[in-house]
Order: C-alpha cells, then structure tokens, then sequence
DNA sequence: GTCCGGACCCTAATAGCGATAGATTAAGCT
DNA sequence: AGCTTAATCTATCGCTATTAGGGTCCGGAC
C-alpha cells in the first residue's frame, strides 16, 4: 500500500458513526452530487476513465455504496447527461427578444458546454433527456414568426444540426484528432481551397452554418 | 458446459495443421473480416455486447489472436467505423448529375446506413475516418453551384446536420427510446400541435429539414 | 535441402471492472 | 421499546481487455 500507516488518518472516521460501518448520521452520497464529481472525473480522466471505484474514492465511500442510489452505471451516466444539459440554460441568465437572436444564442450555449465539456458531450446522444426538453422546446415555439407546420421540422433542423457540430468538434478535441486533417492541394484542389477560403476557426465556421439554416427557414417559410 | 464430449467436433480441426498449436497454413484473420464479424455481432447483441472473446470464439479462434492484427480494442472499432462509411457509397451504385440531388441522394444514404446498423451508429462519431471522405468532399465540390467561399461552410451544415440527425435517430432505435416522448396537450399546446402539423415519420421529417438546408444555401450564396 | 526469422496462433495468467449478497448500524415511525 | 427502512460496509463473483511466453509453419537466403 501507499498510506503509511497511523499517519493521515484524519479524515478515515464518520461523522457520527462508532467506526465501525453502517448507516451514516447523513447520507454520504446524493444522485446530484454523484453525477457532479462524476463529470469532473471525466472532464479529467475521460469517459472510460471514470469507474464506480474511482467515483466512490473521490466520494469517501466504497463503490456498492454507489447501488443505492442507481441501479447501474448508465443510471449515473443518465443523471451526468442530465447535468450538462442544464448546464445550458445556465449558460445565459437572460435570454433575447428577438426569436431568431435567441435561438443563435441557444445553439451557441450548447456548443459551449460540449466544448467545456469534450469528454462527456457524447453522452448527450445515449442519455438525451427529452423530458426535461419540452418545455425548451414550447418556448422556441411561443414567439416563433413561422407557421405551425413549420414548426416541427424547424426544432428538427436547428437541434440536429446544433448537435451534431458540437458532438463531432467535441470528439475531436476528446481524442486529439483535428476536425479536418490537412489536405493535399494535389489531390484535393477543390476542398483546399475551401478550407483557404471559409472561416478560420471552428467557431466561425460554426456560426456560419447556422446562419445558412435560418436563412433557409426564412427562404421556406415566409416571413416577408 | 454445453456439448457433450465426443461429438460434433467436425470443426474443432485446423486445416493443414497436426492439431497443436501454432501458425495456421492459411490466415485465419484478416483485418477486414474482423471488422465485418464484429459489425454483425454488435449489431445483434449491441456495443458492450462486443467482447474480444465473443469475436474470437464467431472466427473460431482464440482472443488473445486478434491482437497480431489490432493493437487493441479501439484499432478494431476504428476499423468497424470504416467498414461503416463504405457501405455509404455502396448504398448508391449511380449518382445523379444534379449537384443537389446527389447532396440529397449523399445525406438519405447516410442515414439509412445509420438506420441499419443503429447500434455501431455512434462509432461514427469517435472513429470518424476523414482521410476516406477526403474524395468524397471533392467530388461533392466539383460541380458545385456556389461560389468558394461558401464551400466550407456547405460541407459544414450538410455534414453536420446529416449526422446529427442520423445519429439520434440510430440512437433512439438502439436504446429503443421513442425520438419523442408523448407531450402532454395541456402543458405544451404549440409543441404538441407542432408534431401533429408536421411530418408523420422520421424520415419524411428528415427529408423536409434537409429541404431547409439546400433551401439556406440558395438564399445565402446565390443561385438566383 | 537446410536454416532462420518472422508471421500467426495458442495457453496461461493478471488486474480492473461492474455487479450482487449479506452483515451492520442509524433513523424514524408506531 | 420495537420494527421497518435507509445507507453504508466487506467479501465475492464473473467477465473483460490485455500481456507474457511458447509452439508451429511459411518463405527466402545460402
């Protein structure tokens, strides 16, 4: 072992507890407090980094502890995935006006927490909260300046494509590959020169492309 | 265990071998044929389902053997997600000379490709082999109708949201998870109404986000 | 033809992981 | 006071990816 024995120990006994083991005068671990160290250790260490013994070491507990309050890891992963999302609404304490503004702003606060969080962002598709989006949703729809039957097909476009740009330039920042490998001029004339020629960064590109799709809601569904 | 002894050994045998050990006469694993096996069986028992050994005993060989083809477990999956985006291709045997049709052909291939391997889907993602869409982004730009500035941009948007949507859509097929949870009329009147008004199936709703899309470009950089 | 190095597979072993079973203690209600 | 439930522990299990080390067969050098 590491621990020098007799030394360090200050923080080895429970509260109010005779040392022994059972049940804590207040419990040890609560479901949002698991999920909290549970994403620092996957900002830190990467998802197949964070095991139920590494979690419950942080927690000054022991892993079976962890069965009492999920049934599996994926239960945990679940609430994790639960916690970045709401990472989102906190991104902005006040939210614009104007519908198109708001939804540029919620989109970029999405790629920002992916990007705070590269390890973690893939839980977002195998744990997808959809309850806890609806009522998101309800409000992009309360003002929206388009049609009812647009409706449905708009939260499609703006959420898929807001997805999926920041789950791949999350990916590509999780495992250090670069978003787009460098292009031989020879072979590839064509997408050399666009990569020369469109936006520098990641984020600008981004920002770009979203604003062909308002374009295209606006092109499609009237408004003037 | 399972099998009597004594019997059904028909196999058990190497080819050329004396029936101990060692170098088989021919290969009995290939890179490629790893990869397609292993494609199989995740997409019958899922992702955590793949085990090494699960692979090895389907190849008839032992796990451990794998390892003289991938260095581990990741180089195989990296290789599954390879075999994956070239099934894309193969899914369309012409492609249509009209540069959005095909962008439209490109993007419905990709999803149904997605749809039929839903639990790989998401190594996509992690494994995601640009050097192999190298060509495939060149080709697209080759008869492009816009202008080079907005090249990067339009791979951009289609990429993104083409993935984004396929993978979801995988994603709630793999987790058998609905795409969207049934929404109180009550509580969320415009949402509600909204997939009521819209598309009646994922993929004409797909279809109709896509239309969005090529409908941003149009508008955005020009095409009268 | 024989020798040899590398290709290719094996058996055996290990450490770490998620998960379960069962004991122990505290909290809280009747 | 006594019983039930909550919350932790220790001990253990089976599975997994991975490594170490050994046997066999191929193909080229001599």
């Amino acid at each position: 072992m590491h621990k020098p024995a007799g030394v360090a120990t200050h923080s080895k006994k429970r509260k109010g507890s005779t040392g022994k083991a059972g049940r804590p005068t207040k419990p040890l671990i609560t479901r949002r407090a698991a999920a909290q160290k549970a994403l620092e250790l996957i900002d830190r260490d990467g998802l197949k980094g964070l095991s139920l013994g590494a979690l419950a070491k942080e927690m000054n507990v022991r892993a079976p502890s962890l069965y009492h309050h999920f049934r599996d890891k994926d239960e945990l992963l679940a609430e994790v995935a639960r916690a970045l999302l709401e990472e989102i609404d906190q991104e902005q304490d006040i939210w614009s006006d104007d519908w198109e503004t708001r939804t540029i702003e919620l989109s970029l606060a999405t790629r920002r927490v992916a990007m705070r969080h590269p390890n973690a962002a893939t839980l977002a598709l195998r744990f997808f909260p959809r309850q806890l989006m609806l009522p998101a949703y309800e409000h992009t729809l309360s003002d929206c300046p388009y049609p009812a039957e647009a409706h449905a097909v708009l939260l499609e476009v703006v959420e898929k494509f807001t997805y999926g740009s920041s789950l791949f330039s999350a990916a590509a920042e999780a495992y250090h590959t670069p978003a787009m490998p460098p292009v031989d001029l020879d072979h590839f004339p064509k997408l050399a020169r666009a990569l020369e020629t469109g936006p520098s960064n990641d984020e600008e590109l981004y920002r770009e492309a979203l604003m062909v799709v308002l374009a295209g809601l606006r092109s499609r569904y009237g408004k003037k």
